[in-house]
DNA sequence: TCAGTGACTGACC
DNA sequence: GGGTCAGCCACTG
């Protein structure tokens, strides 16, 4: 039963809304749920995404474009991998031109 | 029920 | 420019 109620389900759909060769950070997703104040939950339910199914949690970094959530990934270096194969330039465990990358869902999709 | 934790962010120094 | 502190909300023990 999808539950959109929950505030992960909302997480999730924006997640797959990325699209390829594009990132966004977790107070963008918040944000757009009308929950900027409650980044962390979107942290917290990419914790869960793997459970959700298919969502491209790679594609979520921090607002300074660093990978803080690679340790959560299989390898150490799974995340970096992986936008890398999207032509995303990732140094040092930071994404280079972060800001030309980011997608913002608030303005990318529609209110 | 209370307290601790966390894939964050903004403000402050 | 970079480190530290506090606030934020949901989940677990």
């Amino acid at each position: 039963m999808e539950e959109n109620d929950n505030f992960f389900e909302k997480v999730y759909i924006v997640a797959r809304q990325i699209p390829y060769g594009r990132v966004t950070s977790y107070g963008a997703i918040a944000k757009y749920l009308g929950a900027a104040r409650s980044a962390r939950m979107v942290g917290w339910a990419m914790n869960a995404s793997g459970a959700a199914g298919d969502v491209p949690a790679h594609r979520v970094v921090n607002r300074h474009g660093l990978l803080t959530g690679k340790h959560h990934f299989e390898g150490t270096n799974l995340m970096q991998q992986l936008l890398e194969e999207e032509g995303i330039k990732v140094k040092n465990n930071k994404i280079v031109d972060f800001e030309k990358f980011f997608w913002d869902p608030s303005q990318a999709l529609p209110r």
